[in-house]
Order: structure tokens, then C-alpha cells, then sequence
DNA sequence: CTATTTACCTAGCGTGTCAATAGGAATATC
DNA sequence: GATATTCCTATTGACACGCTAGGTAAATAG
């Protein structure tokens, strides 16, 4: 359910967070330092940036810092940039034709309710958690 | 995460179970209720024979049955029988190679979370409640 | 005994996604 | 001008998903 795209952006966030210190963060020794191929990620940081996470600059002494403060992003947000609508079953994605059977269908409530388990849990945490866990 | 295969499983068990009073309840008049390819459903439904969870007949007058009552059929069994180990991560599955990053992974423990979450929310359901649900 | 109904079995197919690779262009610093 | 970096487009191989096809075996009804 939650891929590669989600799991390294993640933990590319995490990663910038804790060397955004000492200026732009490059890619490369990210890639280095979390065993990531280089190309990869190249396509899972793009998405990060499109979307305002990360702020990038090019050329010598370049890489990555965040936008904001490291509070301010939620794990929840980040994975359904990543990965979509984070729907554990296919019939809650939204824009997808409405089910035939919805009206009566048994597994219905299961599934929203499994939905905003996993939703709730995913937006209480905040990169700043996931920093602090990797200091411990 | 879950595809048509676990939630076809519910909703055949769900539909045996409310229709087995009759007698057995052949594939075909389920996948006709439910809107569900027969050939499909047939992949899914041996797999619940195989586990035990059906009791089959064959030829004029057969069908499928529950092995036991609904009460005792825990969603999460279902759904792992059909779906393998319900990890929402690749590196949590069993019998996966150790990451490497393991001992450092800032996001391991946020993945562990989730999965127990996901894990309780499932097992507290059995299909006695999915039928009490489609009566209404 | 035959026809019918049902479960059971093996095989294959088209599509799409996933994870990754390849090769280069643009931009900034020294 | 050399180097380090981000940015862009395209392609690949493997695999799972959802589904289809074409049968065989067993049980019942007439």
C-alpha cells in the first residue's frame, strides 16, 4: 500500500532536516547516506519540490533545504503526495465511478472506517517526530 | 493494500452466510447477487475451501457453506488468508531480508504503528457483524 | 443411463505499476 | 572553463492484478 515513493521521500525529509544545518543538502550524499539509488530519488524529490516541500538550488554548493519548519509537516500529507488518496480499498479512491453494489454493500462501513483509521494515525505525526526518533 | 480478492472473499462469506439457511449456496447465484465474475470468484472461493473456512458439495444441489458460524470468522483472518501478511510495508513483511538501515531507520517505528492500527481495527470485526450491517 | 448441475483444475492474457536505469540539458560556483 | 549540482525525457524488466478459456470429476434428477 505504501510504496518506495512514499517511504524515501520520507526519509529523504528527514534526512535534509538534520543536515539543512550546514547548508544545501545534495542528493548524492543523501543517496549515500540512506542506500538509495541516486536516480531514484531524483524522481521522488522532484515530486517534493513540485509540490513546495523543498526548496532546491542548482550548481556547485547546491541541493536541498526545507520550505518550512519541520512541525509544520505532517507524515499524512507527505505519503498521499507521494502515493495519492492513501484508500486502502479501490472503491473509496476518489473519482472512481461509483459502485454498482454501494447501497448495499456489507464491507462498506468496514472500509471507510479502516480509512480513517489509517488517516488519523498518519496525521498526528510530524517530520519533527520522525527527527527526533533518529536522534535517540 | 486490499484487492478484489479479499473483499470478493467477504462479501461471497457474507453472502453464503445469509443464504445458507436453504441449503447450499452454489457460486453461481452469489456471483450473480453480487456483480462478481464467475470464473473470478471461483479463484477466490478455493482458496477459502482450501483454508477451511467453506465446506463444498458437489453436483445437482450443491454449493458452499460456512464451516462454523459467523461469529467465529475474524475479518483480519479473511483478509490475510487472501491477501498474505497485511504489512503496509514491504520491508515489515515476514521472511523479508533485513534492511539495512533497520537500526537507524527514522521511520521504522512510524510503520510498525501503523501496521498494529491497521491489525486491531481488522480483527475486531467478524462477518456476524458485516451481516447484521447488511440488514439494515 | 443420460442429462444436468455443480465444484474443481490448469493454463494463459492484457494491462498497468513499480523500481530502477540511461543519457543528457540547464544552471551555478570557483 | 571545469566541476558540481538540479532538472528533464525516455525506457526497461519484472511482477501482480483482474479476468478469461476450456476443460474434468462428482453428484443428483428424470
Amino acid at each position: 500500500m505504501i510504496s518506495t515513493k512514499g517511504r524515501y521521500a520520507l526519509r529523504f525529509l528527514v534526512d535534509v532536516a538534520e543536515h539543512q544545518a550546514e547548508g544545501f543538502v545534495p542528493l548524492k550524499s543523501t543517496a549515500l547516506r540512506q542506500g538509495i539509488s541516486e536516480k531514484y530519488l531524483e524522481i521522488v524529490v522532484k515530486e517534493l519540490v513540485k509540490n513546495g516541500l523543498l526548496t532546491a538550488a542548482r550548481g556547485k554548493g547546491g541541493g536541498y533545504q526545507l520550505s518550512r519548519v519541520p512541525e509544520e509537516y505532517s507524515v499524512k500529507t507527505i505519503i498521499e503526495i507521494m502515493e495519492g488518496p492513501l484508500s486502502p480499498v479501490a472503491c473509496l479512491r476518489p473519482g472512481q465511478k461509483p459502485c454498482q453494489q454501494r447501497s448495499i454493500c456489507p464491507t462498506l462501513s468496514l472500509w471507510q472506517g479502516l480509512n480513517q483509521v489509517i488517516s488519523e494515525y498518519l496525521a498526528q505525526f510530524t517530520l519533527a517526530d520522525l527527527c527526533r526518533k533518529s536522534d535517540v
